[in-house]
This record gives C-alpha cells, sequence and structure tokens, in this order.
DNA sequence: TTGCTCCTCACGTCACGTGAGGTGGC
DNA sequence: TTGCTCCTCACGTCACGTGAGGTGGC
C-alpha cells in the first residue's frame, strides 16, 4: 500500500521546505511520484522519504547539488556508501584545516608588529629537474605537494645530486587571477632524464627582495604580505613570478613549526636601493 | 614613506584577486586610498596590507562580508580582537556540529531498515506552564532549551508539581515555511503565576500516532520520516502541530544517548484504523 | 608604438528565499 | 462557499567570477 501525498504533507516528514521540496524537482534532484498534468499538483510517495532524508543530510553537510545527484544515481548501494564516506573523509580533512586557521588567526592576533628582515640576492641561472603546470589558486597546494614528492623520487631513482634546496616559481596571475603558471624544481647536476612529468630545465637568474618564514605553511601570507609591503615602500617592485625555497621541510605536516621557507620577490637595482 | 600601488600589485602582496579587491572596493570593505578621477585606476598604499590580509583570513573563516566589515569599523582594537574571537569560538561550535553530522550520517548508512513501532494515543488537554514563540527553523533549537531551562527554574521556584514529562508543540509551517509557533511545555497541578515568557496554558487534546525515538537528537529527523512514512501508508495524517514529549533528557549533551523522546503525528479516527 | 594593465558594465553561478498574482480541492 | 493549499513566474541574495569592449600608462 503505498499513498501519494501533497508537498506540504512530505515537507513535514522530510524536513525539507516546500520551497526547497520545489527547487529540488526543477533541479531533478528529488521528482515527485507524480505530477497532475492539470493542476501541477506534485505528489510525493511515502517510500520517498528516506532519499529525501539522505539529501537532506548531505546538503546539511555542504555537498553540492550537482554531487548529491550523481551519488544517488548509482545504482549499486555499496559504491554510493563509499562515495558517502569518501565526503565524509574530505569533510573532515577540510574541518581540520578550518580549525587550523581559527588558530592561525589566533595566533596572529597576539602576534606583535614585527619590522620584517629583508635581504637583497641575486640569484643565476640554475639547471634542475622541474615540474610545470596550470593551476587553479584552490588547487595550488595538493598540486605542490604531489609535483615536490615526484620529483624527489626521480632524483632518488636516477642517483642525481641536488645542489641546492628545492623551491618553486609561482606567476602572479595565480594570485591576481586565481589561475596561472607555476614550477617545483630541485636543482641538480648532470644528465637528467625525462620521465613523468619531470623534465630538466633552466631555472632562470632573477633579482630578489627575499624574506624568511618560520613555521607553518598556513601562516605564509602573513610573509608574503610583509614582503610585499617592504619592496612597495622601497618602490622596487617589478612584474615576474614569485619564488619560494624550502629550506627545512616536512611534507607529512604542513602546518608542522619546522618549515623554513624563503619568498623572493622580483625587484631591479639591488644594489642601488639597498643602500638606502 | 609610504608608496601607492596599483591593484594588480596589491594583489600579489595581499594574495586576494583583482576582481576581488574590485569588489571589496564596491561593497565598501575596503577602499583604495586614492581614486584617479580620469583614468579610474584603483591606488592602494603599503599600509593597508595587514588590513587586507585580516580580510583574507576572515572570509576564509566563513565570516560574511558585512560582519566582517562592521568589525574593522570598531576603533578600539582590543574590542575588535574580542569579535573575532567569538566569532572563532561559533565557528569551532559549528565544526563540532559538522563532525557529529558526519557522524550521524555514518551510522544512518550503516543502521538496518528498521520497521518502527508506532502506538495510538488519545491525549486529553492539560493544565501546563508554557512558553509560546513565533521561531525560525535555524534557531528552533536555541530557542528550545532556553525555553526549557526557564520552564524548569519556574517549576522549582514556584514549588509547582510536573505531572508528566515535559513536552512540545511544533508548527507544520516551521518545517513547510521555515518558521512558525512553537510552544514548549511543564505540565502542572495548581496555581501559576505568570513570570517573564512563562504562562499559564492548557495544551489541547489530541489524536496521535507516537514513535519513540533514542538517543542524540541530532538524529530525530530519521524518526521524523518513519512516523511520516507510517501515517502516509496509513492515510490517517492530518494537519496540526507536531508534539514532542522528553521522557528521559540531558541539557548538558543534546547529542547524549541517553534521550529517549517521543513524537507524536496528529492524526484521525486512531480506532478505526489501528484495526488496519 | 606595442602590449600589458586597468577600467566599467552586464551577466552568470549556486541554492535556494521572497513575493505577486492566480487557481485548485475539500 | 470560504479559506487554505498549491501553482508558476520573476526577481532577490551572497560573494564573487566571466567575458565583452574599451582606455590608460610605460
Amino acid at each position: 500500500m503505498r499513498a501519494k501525498v501533497t508537498i506540504g504533507e512530505f515537507s513535514r516528514a522530510a524536513h525539507l521546505s516546500v520551497k526547497t521540496l520545489r527547487h529540488y524537482h526543477d533541479v531533478g534532484l528529488l521528482e515527485p511520484r507524480e505530477v497532475d498534468p492539470d493542476s501541477g499538483y506534485r505528489y510525493y510517495s511515502e517510500d520517498q522519504i528516506p532519499q529525501a532524508q539522505v539529501i537532506r543530510r548531505l546538503r546539511g553537510l555542504q555537498m553540492p547539488v550537482a554531487e548529491v545527484r550523481s551519488l544517488l544515481a548509482t545504482e549499486d548501494a555499496a559504491v554510493r556508501n563509499e562515495l558517502i564516506v569518501a565526503h565524509l573523509d574530505r569533510l573532515e580533512a577540510e574541518l581540520a584545516e578550518t580549525a587550523a586557521a581559527a588558530d592561525a588567526l589566533r595566533d596572529l592576533l597576539r602576534r606583535p608588529p614585527s619590522s620584517p628582515e629583508v635581504e637583497h640576492r641575486t640569484v643565476l641561472p640554475t639547471a634542475a629537474v622541474a615540474i610545470e603546470a596550470t593551476v587553479q589558486r584552490n588547487d595550488v597546494i595538493t598540486w605542490w605537494q604531489g609535483a615536490l614528492g615526484e620529483l624527489e623520487a626521480t632524483v632518488r631513482a636516477q642517483r642525481l645530486t641536488a645542489t641546492g634546496p628545492s623551491g618553486g616559481l609561482f606567476d602572479s596571475a595565480i594570485f591576481q587571477e586565481d589561475r596561472g603558471s607555476a614550477i617545483v624544481f630541485i636543482p641538480v647536476d648532470g644528465q637528467v632524464k625525462a620521465i613523468g612529468r619531470v623534465t630538466p630545465v633552466v631555472i632562470p637568474g632573477a633579482e630578489l627582495a627575499i624574506i624568511r618564514h618560520h613555521g607553518s605553511l598556513s601562516t605564509i601570507d602573513v610573509a608574503y604580505g610583509e614582503l610585499g609591503a617592504w619592496v612597495m615602500k622601497h618602490e622596487i617592485s617589478i612584474d615576474g613570478p614569485l619564488r619560494e625555497y624550502y629550506l627545512q621541510v616536512d611534507f607529512d605536516d604542513l602546518r608542522s613549526e619546522t618549515w623554513e621557507t624563503e619568498i623572493g620577490w622580483p625587484v631591479f637595482r639591488a644594489d642601488a636601493e639597498a643602500a638606502r
């Protein structure tokens, strides 16, 4: 025995508003079992309630409607559950991120205003193995981790010798337009075979203003801000990719306090300006 | 010495996209220090970077733009920091909520499909002390906790005797339109003085289909669904407020497994239908 | 002078909510 | 029959992103 009920009644049992149910019909997320062709009245069946509840739960956990829909289209219940659990795991990681960001902000508020120590450096062209890609701002960190891992594996496999710390070049467009070119590299000596995404390159030389960031990468934006302010104040900023050098790393924990990172900002006439 | 820089350069140092900076100008969240009246070019000052960074952090923590703006308008730095810390605390509570919701969903997926035990009950009109209000869906739980607390305090203060478990009446509109009337009550004997929000009322009688929900209130929607499906299937659902009775409570922890709650759904002709 | 940077609209996105104006069902 | 429920537009909200078409500065 299966009853058809109006949208209002279904709304009460599913704990979804009438407006929301109509919206879910429009976008094909939850279709009423029957629609009266004359009146347009939607009729739901009592056995659609569990479905509606799962939708409500997933939306409550910020899963996008499109994702919920494709998830529910999955026939195999086991696969479906796996997808949900995968989302929950991602969510958990995000929660940890947010909690860390909150901590970082609390720290920031307590931090005394520091006068940054900025150093000038002339960097010469350097042979290296590198991975390059066009990345979205939000994907940078994930991409960067994977790419550095692949580079290190390649260096080990080909028995190359690193001639300096690993680093990265980040196109301004990544910050200005949320999308741009990025390169990570490890300087090496000798003959390199291109494998996978890894290619031999020469990292171009540059005049850089350099600041050192101690600790978690989640607060590196502060160092960027200090360095940016400094080069602006001295009116020596020029266009070009921003650089990072990873002096002390801990790839297992990006929020570890053991990280030591240098940030380089392209400038001109370093020597003349340094005397100011 | 204070330099004026273009939007693009400021963007790199602040790690905010050019589009975002223009948007923040439009909505008055972060105004450039200077705007060229001819070209419309925006010029930022290097000393605006810390401000931009705080904005970026707060937005990263989902603080609405309007809230960020009013926060930054606060002159007193100590007050400002307090507001931020308050937001972080709220956020933390939300994170815990989300984590619990994720757990609840995992449970839901593991739960075997139960055949709900539904009972019919004729409830007689009952004298009670009560608090009533028009509530938004999102505020229901907060309101409900406060109101029940106030009721209990009143019962103790006036040395009244509870004649049954506390309960609530929730207008359908709360679920159907996200906003409606809600009442919480404690049945009592004897003379009652109206104090604060508390008034003496008679809770109307009703024919109810009742289901019992064991454990955390965060999964009570499942019980609502089961009960709703049951009354729909038996075609005896009628309009009227949904009811709850709190048999075992633990106000310190809404997610405690010790909660015992009855949900009542208005129905008609309970006896005739019960025979089906 | 070229090419890059900056500008202003206007519209799109996401997941609904709001409200007007009207009809259907018990 | 009344009043409640349901319907369909069309537009609003929030925080930007996208893209067209055009101008300014080194």
